[in-house]
DNA sequence: ATGACAGCGAGGCGCTGA
């Protein structure tokens, strides 16, 4: 099964990408953040006549996250458990595999503006909460994937500039330690488990010819626990809906495993 | 230090993103 992650800033804007992009890509599992809507205006029924079952977790303007899936999705967690929030930026949800279930959680990290800004503590914070709730959901689910908008860059081979920007918001220890703690409770880079490109990126800005120069991060990922890596067999980055007319800034990734 | 894009919700620009 194929389980792919994008930001597609704002669903209303990208539907019909997102539309094309299925029908080229009939991925298992497509999990969308900044959703930038509310539940109320989820295109529930054109993914339903796409195949699609959906968990959605809105948000009017901002944020806002979901998962789409072939098979029906089950016993679905909205935000962290046991962290106040007023955004929408985390769901999980249980698959039903032929080899058994899947939890899949989809999380649209916090930005975080500029280290030592009130923001940059709440992603900490909001680090920190995200970080028990998947260790408890290890716990309860060998079979795991921890995937979305991360925000960080893993290392500096994850940034177009990292020299430049070292420190900076993305690139900052803080946030590299954050990764590195979730990847300690027992998860796997799923695209690092394969040989890629130099220069892989998966968000590029809009400004200033960004994409055409590859000036991009490598921050959007997906996270494979112990039990899931011996069925990966590939992990990339999709970059040709970032060519489309009016993109999203982020691409596709997309991870195949053998379940 | 600032702005460059884009989307949103206003409301004729400001906020946020990364």
């Amino acid at each position: 099964m194929r389980i792919a992650t994008w930001n597609v800033n704002s669903l209303t804007a990208r539907l019909q990408h997102v539309l094309d992009w299925l029908i080229a890509n009939p991925v298992d599992v497509l999990c969308l953040q900044e959703l930038k809507m509310s539940d109320d205006k989820f295109p529930l029924e054109v993914l339903q006549s796409a195949g699609y079952h959906a968990a959605v977790f809105g948000q009017k303007t901002y944020n806002g996250v979901a998962i789409l899936s072939l098979a029906p999705v089950r016993d679905v967690l909205r935000n962290i458990t046991g962290f106040e929030d007023a955004h929408s930026r985390v769901i999980a949800a249980t698959l039903d595999t032929p080899a058994g279930e899947l939890r899949v959680i989809n999380g649209y990290f916090v930005n975080g503006q500029e280290p030592g800004s009130e923001k940059f503590a709440y992603k900490m914070r909001w680090l920190d909460s995200l970080r028990q709730m998947v260790r408890d959901e290890l716990a309860a689910h060998e079979r795991l994937v921890l995937l979305g908008d991360f925000n960080i860059t893993p290392e500096d081979r994850d940034s177009y500039d990292p020299e430049g920007l070292r420190e900076t918001i993305h690139h900052t220890t803080e946030e590299r330690q954050h990764f590195q703690a979730l990847i300690d409770l027992g998860l796997v880079d799923g695209f690092r488990l394969f040989e890629q490109p130099e220069k892989s990126f998966s968000w590029w800005d809009y400004r200033m010819l960004g994409y055409q120069k590859n000036r991009g991060l490598r921050i959007d990922h997906i996270l494979l626990s112990q039990a899931l890596v011996p069925a990966a067999r590939g992990c990339i980055i999709d970059r040709v809906p970032r060519k489309w007319e009016k993109p999203s800034d982020h691409a596709p990734v997309v991870v195949d495993l053998a379940l």
